[in-house]
Formats: structure tokens, C-alpha cells, sequence
DNA sequence: ATTTTGACTATGT
DNA sequence: AACATAGCCAAAA
């Protein structure tokens, strides 16, 4: 377990109910401004055995990155149910949602 | 050692 | 908004 995926999951942690943050936000607040595709793969791998709240990472454009059709369904419904509005059937209003991570030092 | 593969992103049409 | 392209980078093949 390296410290970037340790800080990656905290971070992903600390993401309140009812916002959302991206993967390259999560990765520039991580220390690795790059490193976008490394949060998608610990999110695959560390989401089961952390309990991570990982339906609330979506990519930078504001929608739902994920493509297979349960899983998408899923990020979907647990969205919504902490009323997180999603348009076009894909898209969440970064504008409303984003979370801004506030690194306190 | 080299290539492929992603739940990515910034930029330009 | 939707494509296309070019970077990106660690893990798996």
C-alpha cells in the first residue's frame, strides 16, 4: 500500500453525502496531478474491502464514467438517493455537487 | 523488456 | 454537445 493510495482513499472518504468529487481532483489533491487512471484503479480495487463511497467519484466533465450497464444503474441510484440530481441520464451538475476538498495544510 | 489496457483529461475541431 | 488526438501512468499480459 503506497501513501498515494492511502491519501486517495481518505480523500475519497471524506467526500460528504450528496456531493462529488473527480478523479483528477482527487488525484492533483493526492499529490499526483497525473494521476487520474491510478484513482480509478484503486477505486476498483479498494472499494469492497474499504468501504469506500465510491459512486461519488465521476470524471471531469460531470458524468458518470462507469459503462457497464449494472454498475452505471447503481452509481445512479445511490446518487440520487442522497439527492444528487442526474441529467441526460448521465450528467451530475459539477456546478451544485463538486465538493470542493479543502486541504487545511 | 515491450505492449496493451483502462470508471481519465486538456485541447482543438 | 459530440468526436478526435495526444498525453498520462501503473498493472497485467
Amino acid at each position: 500500500m503506497t501513501p498515494f493510495t492511502e491519501r486517495v482513499i481518505q480523500i475519497i472518504r471524506s467526500i460528504p453525502e450528496g456531493k462529488v468529487m473527480t478523479y483528477g481532483q482527487i488525484a492533483q489533491a493526492a499529490g499526483s496531478p497525473r494521476g487520474a487512471r491510478q484513482v480509478v484503479r484503486i477505486l476498483h480495487a479498494m472499494s469492497q474491502k474499504y468501504q469506500l463511497p465510491w459512486h461519488r467519484v465521476i470524471n471531469a466533465k460531470g458524468q458518470i464514467a462507469i459503462m457497464d450497464d449494472e454498475g452505471f444503474e447503481l452509481q445512479c441510484f445511490l446518487l440520487q438517493a442522497e439527492g444528487v440530481t442526474i441529467t441526460d441520464r448521465r450528467y451530475v451538475s459539477l456546478e451544485h455537487y463538486l465538493y470542493q476538498w479543502e486541504d487545511c495544510l
